[in-house]
DNA sequence: TAGTATCAACTACATTTGTAGTTAAACCTG
DNA sequence: CAGGTTTAACTACAAATGTAGTTGATACTA
């Protein structure tokens, strides 16, 4: 039972190691491509291998990092702790964020629009149960741009 | 150009600020009703005095604490950066999410649909501009139960 | 094999945050 | 007026975080 509340710099980190099976540090360290010192990079996932947000496996010399949460269940976790600090833990309350914010553009509501009908559609054919593999089944075909893999599990 | 990216328990204090005009230490104190010591409430505010994000006025002996930025503006930075850290700035991918977890129920749906037409025709009329007060025009008649307070800014 | 490059482990340090005690001034109450 | 009450200001301290140097072992290269 990890934290689960990462800063900015462990998220760009665990990003890193959510989108390949594994990665030394200095895999990690390449791929985050800020002006780091390696032995920064070094430093933070050992934290979070103390942590238990990621694993380590010795080959050889070099440790080979994986992630040990999923970026789904960070995903929840953290965008939890900004609902309920900072939207009363009202979901709704968010989304009209977004718009209010031209966060979404035409094209984007028109794919939420879509995301909606599917997840109803779901709803309604299996009650209670999570909808097969999220919106996306009807997803792709109402989506001209790349969604993001939020089925990017570990 | 305060840093709004404020923590769980500054935000708490947030919360209570933008909920008056003002408010002294023990107001907040009292407000959110933790066990905290009443001299940790100032040092929070204190602290968030000298980062600009909360003004005081001397009243007397005590200060009296009022907002300094506007709940809106916080949850904008805030919103942006988890948009940004953790699902790639893809606004839709966060309210993917939403819908994935659970987090919006049947009724929520009903609720964004009203507020997705809203937004739209409101956008027909007016492209350009921001829709009259936020989508809570139609909103109100869509949706029974209470929409957090999202226009209440400072 | 000697020199060099790699890397993990350890150490270091400033800053932010959560948390609160201490102190001193100011104010009220009898 | 004298003592109790408020309250701000200052000080303190541990944990987390961002950042990186130092060290010592290992491994590759000429």
């Amino acid at each position: 039972m990890p934290a689960d509340q990462l800063s900015p710099l462990q998220l760009a980190v665990m990003e890193v190691l959510w989108d390949r099976p594994e990665a030394t540090v200095a895999d990690v360290h390449a791929a985050l491509d800020r002006g780091l010192a390696l032995t920064t990079v070094g430093t933070i996932l050992a934290r979070l291998a103390k942590q238990g947000v990621v694993a380590h496996r010795k080959d050889g010399r070099a440790l080979v990092y994986r992630a040990a949460v999923t970026r789904r269940s960070v995903r929840r976790s953290m965008t939890g702790s900004l609902l309920d600090s900072l939207f009363g833990g009202d979901p709704t309350a968010l989304v009209s964020h977004l718009l209010r914010e031209d966060e979404l553009s035409a094209a984007d509501l028109d794919r939420l629009r879509a995301r909606l009908d599917a997840f109803e559609a779901a709803q309604r054919a299996a009650p209670d149960s999570t909808p097969p593999t999220g919106a996306s089944a009807s997803d792709g075909s109402a989506s001209p741009s790349s969604t993001t893999p939020d089925s990017t599990d570990v």
